[in-house]
DNA sequence: ATAACATATGAACAGTTGTTCATATGTTTG
DNA sequence: CAAACATATGAACAACTGTTCATATGTTAT
């Protein structure tokens, strides 16, 4: 009922000490795994993940990103600069402008993968395995 | 300073309709960028994470990840509800108790290529292209 | 049927997040 | 320098999210 202490397991019925062994050295580091989930929310975001969709095509500025989203500069500039800090996009500046574009190509993988799952959606996928 | 009726690029002096024209056509329709992003927001948090984490070793019911991870029963149930409403889970039942296991492998993937990026920041890459 | 256990779920509350508005910074041109 | 333009940023507010608590559902054994 309370919080557990140590790591009491649930009865015997279900689980076993030796799963904890074998799960628990694999875990990484709760800061790992705090920082990968602040990438996943940088992702998880609607206008962001439009942002990074048009960037797939070509470098661009601010304002037409903002143009091309119909949405304000202000709006665009915040996300911006949380891609930005996320690494998931770099920028340039050419005189009063700024250039921004991908960082790197994990951004394509992730985005790709992403959308696949969401596509076998659609697809087959009646099997379950189990009753 | 308003919102722009159509797409207004800003001045001529970094946009041009050219890019808009080729941008436009590959976007994803907003149905699907809206659950591509909605995907996103399920690895977008630490608990989730650390959930997945744990099904990359063996299935498992509730009560023992609840164990694992130092949760309640009823934190963890709400999210597991979360993943699998996304399909990244599914599961099985067995007599009282219930095990979960990852639905596909579009999950590692994602984390994988997750973990990359967040690990690329530690290296290298101080090379900045532009000045 | 009743008790015991594993899981699921609704309501509520605190903490987080995305947009807007106003304004600041930085750059170019006159 | 001032004006014009592109971008950045702080504050504030509404909307959303994750946890907790209480309780419901489902399963097994007595």
């Amino acid at each position: 009922m309370a919080k557990q202490a140590y790591v009491e397991l649930c009865d015997e019925v279900c689980t076993h000490r030796e799963i904890l062994e074998k799960v628990q050295p694999e875990m990484p580091d709760e800061e790992r795994l705090y920082d990968l989930a602040e990438l996943f929310k940088v992702f998880g975001d609607t206008t962001r993940i439009r942002i990074l969709y048009v960037l797939f095509e070509s470098e661009m500025c601010v304002c037409d990103i903002a143009a091309l989203l119909n949405m304000t500069q202000s709006a665009i500039s915040h996300q911006l600069r949380l891609l930005k800090q996320a690494r998931l996009v770099r920028s340039r500046r050419e005189g009063k402008t700024v250039y921004y574009f991908l960082d790197d190509d994990h951004v394509r993988t992730v985005i790709g993968q992403g959308m696949e799952h969401i596509s076998e959606r659609a697809g087959g996928r009646k099997d379950e395995k189990e009753l």
